[in-house]
DNA sequence: GTCACTGCAAACATTTTGCATGCTA
DNA sequence: TAGCATGCAAAATGTTTGCAGTGAC
């Protein structure tokens, strides 16, 4: 594999990294071409699938089907995510990690691994209307 | 809100109750026509989409973006479903719901919610191919 | 010069919606 | 009979893929 030096993948890179917050395909495609570039929607979603597949990259699905990315570090964590500005927070908990294994193990399951995100008000959403 | 004592709805009622496990909306639409019944494919998603709503059914995405769905109860847990046949049991944690909020409260996140699913391979399936 | 990356458009899969008809109460 | 539920088909959405052209090394 060659090196990712192009114009294309960086730019959505580096959009990804811009904010801390999920983001969907589209709207990285959106911002990316706003802000001047020229980038077609399926080098996003490639440039994207590579991101996540070299762990740089968190990948969820909302609700609505749709999927959402975040630049994140390759170490197992979860999020809490701001129902209302999209704030995303890394957060780490061993109770949880050792209580999906208790309930493999109870349950005779085998190879036990799990998806957890939080979602919630943050702080400077709390208060404010919308 | 009329009854919902028409057939088609029974039969996907039915038919999600017959197995514990997750199924697609494609998997019960074809299910049912296999079994006889001519059920329109629209009306398999509005009857899950209705069972749903009145917390009758959950509901969950598989990482292809395709939702899923399953009868349960209404009250509050989470799932551990068979990677392998898609066995699915109901698991609650009162330390994971406790974690989940003492995670909000730490960082200033309000009226926190969750999405928590275990996955594994079940004692039925382990050590069998496939 | 080679070959991976890009961009466009078409293909795809899933889910939703519009509307005429059928069935329930 | 009144009105919601159904079924079909078309539309909408989000994502993937085929292929020819471009750019990196």
């Amino acid at each position: 594999m060659r090196e990712r030096s192009t114009r294309p993948f960086q730019a959505v890179r580096d959009e990804l990294a811009k904010s801390r917050d999920f983001r969907s395909a589209q709207s990285i495609h959106e911002a990316i071409r706003t802000a001047g570039a020229s980038v077609g929607l399926a080098t996003v979603y490639r440039a994207l699938q590579t991101l996540v597949d070299a762990g740089t990259a968190d990948v969820l699905r909302t609700d609505a089907g749709e999927a959402v990315y975040r630049a994140c570090g390759p170490s197992h964590h979860h999020h809490l995510v701001c129902r209302s500005c999209g704030r995303a927070v890394e957060v780490q908990g061993a109770a949880v990690e050792t209580w999906a294994d208790d309930m493999g193990a109870q349950h005779g399951f085998a190879d036990v691994s799990h998806t957890l995100e939080l979602f919630g008000i943050c702080s400077a959403c709390q208060g404010r209307p919308e």
